[in-house]
DNA sequence: AAGCTTAATGCAACTTTGTTGCGGTAAAAT
DNA sequence: ATTTTACCGCAACAAAGTTGCATTAAGCTT
């Protein structure tokens, strides 16, 4: 379906995911690219970026849109279950390599889970 | 401190609480109470419901805002450290009665934890 | 290499959610 | 009844994200 051009934009914003671990706010990314690309080509390039499985998104406690690698996902299926982290010092965002247990709930069935978990990170805690 | 008057329109906001055990978006009752009140004043009351541990907020997958009925919190300290569930079929959303069991993760000093769950409620699932 | 097709981009205008400043209203204390 | 000030309405603003449309350029085809 979705044919995607690797074009000098695509690689661009790959590019800002490439050395970090940790997750990027969708409005960090725009005001970054400022004078490189308009603020709807990031967010069509986002959407494109996830639909292919290559990055996954979710929101923080205040509703802003967050966007991290993918490890081993496809545009068929996205495996992204895992907790969000954000320190309150430091600020940053990562995916924690960690199953969610989904818990039991008499009269719920329950198909997907989101955590956002909030603390120190270890550089932090010091 | 915050001293809170019982105006009209703090009544009238607590009523849309009273009759049902769901969380409600403040979207919804900004449209809902749009006749009768302001929607900086929805948004005003809210929060000072929030300060005083009568509601509690937390955002959803979209990153909406919903508030939800307190049960046992004061303007001392919030105790909803509970799931939240949305039901795919009907949409409404409920706290949960149930204790979650935060994570341990080497490296990080978790606090806090918002857990939002996604699946079916007992009267969808017929 | 030049031409062609159409996915991708820029731009402006718009939508939605939420906030702020300020003048006026009304709850409640005196 | 009068005074105090918390509360409210309104308008203007701010921030995040979306949409329509004309233009550009990626990557085929020849
Ligand atoms: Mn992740
Ligand atoms: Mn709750
Ligand atoms: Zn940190
Ligand atoms: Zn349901």
């Amino acid at each position: 379906m979705g044919i995607t051009r690797k074009t000098k934009a695509v690689k661009k914003l790959l590019s800002l995911f490439e050395p970090t671990v940790s997750a990027i706010l969708a409005v960090d990314l725009i005001a970054q690219l400022k004078e490189e690309m308009n603020k709807t080509t990031v967010y069509r390039i986002l959407d494109r970026l996830e639909n292919e499985g290559v990055i996954h998104s979710f929101s923080g406690s205040n509703g802003l849109k967050w966007y991290a690698k993918c490890t081993g996902c496809s545009s068929d299926k996205h495996n992204d279950i895992h907790p969000h982290f954000q320190c309150t010092s430091c600020k940053k965002v990562t995916c924690l390599p960690v199953e969610i247990k989904i818990p039991t709930v008499k009269n719920y069935t329950i198909e997907n889970a989101a955590v956002f978990l909030v603390g120190k990170c270890s550089e932090c805690s010091s």
